[in-house]
DNA sequence: CTTGACTCTGTACCAAGGTACGGAGTGTAT
DNA sequence: ATACACTCCGTACCTTGGTACAGAGTCAAG
């Protein structure tokens, strides 16, 4: 294998480095989440920057966010010199999406630490139980 | 419309009751998310705990949760006197799971913060504009 | 110059989580 | 007692995020 064009890989070299399958690649390209490779007769060509994009639509993605959402982000960063007046904003609405999914999981993670200490012990009676009680109440009302 | 049984309700009040659609709530029961309700003459019944449930599904969802995962929290509920002994251990587990989430989910809003700073502004040059950068080395890179 | 591993395009398929539809039964208001 | 809204069940269909061929071309080694 030749080592020309400055380290380019082709797509099975990308996908195996990336953690993901060839097919999915592709798909990505679909989905307006990977650049358009340039190609050598034919054969796509990724660089060291796609692998990277792909890690990172995997772990985006992994936090809850659906592959539009990730394009979003990606956004930023590929459209930064002509869109700079978007950035803070988009980034602020993304912001406060995390922040307000960041908070129902603490809430979250409260009420079952209660949960457990008060329902999953043998001395706890069945009326104290009530998960969806605590969830009616913004997750709070285990804070007895 | 009698009011005899009690307050229970038809499959299209509940359905909009909790904000979703009929077959959204018949769907949930094929998944075991609602329990097999009571019938009268054919029709199902169903009470403000329906509501509830569901509303909880939607809410548990929302935070990125599978309804694989939501019946494993339902079942915390619905099944404490018999299987009073798992219900730790599965507190336990979700509470992990959530928890690694929010921990990824708040680096994440720190990069985002920062690079809404740094690129966001006109006053950037666009060497520094690399979000992927900043995933890269765990999001953590922008805290300069 | 052939072989084997790799790539190409296109289409088909998969699982999750619903959504819509057809044809029949029900229930209640007028 | 007839209309009209609602419900029943089963099946088919939709979107998202992939995954798996099929049939053809390409590359690099031996």
């Amino acid at each position: 294998m030749k080592k020309t064009d400055k380290e380019l890989m082709t797509i099975g070299t990308l996908a195996k480095a990336a953690g993901v399958g060839v097919e999915t690649v592709r798909f990505y390209q679909r989905r307006g989440l990977l650049e358009k490779p340039s190609r050598t007769s034919g054969f796509r060509k990724y660089s060291e920057s796609d692998v990277r994009t792909i890690k990172f639509v995997k772990r985006v993605q992994g936090l809850g966010f659906s592959l539009k959402d990730v394009r979003d982000l990606l956004d930023l960063v590929l459209c930064s010199r002509e869109t700079r007046p978007l950035i803070a904003k988009t980034c602020h609405e993304k912001i406060d999406q995390i922040e307000r999914k960041i908070a129902d999981l603490n809430r979250m993670v409260g009420m079952l630490h209660e949960f457990s200490l008060t329902c999953g012990s043998e001395a706890s009676n069945d009326s104290e139980c009530r998960l969806l009680d605590c969830f009616e109440n913004n997750w709070e009302c285990c804070e007895k």
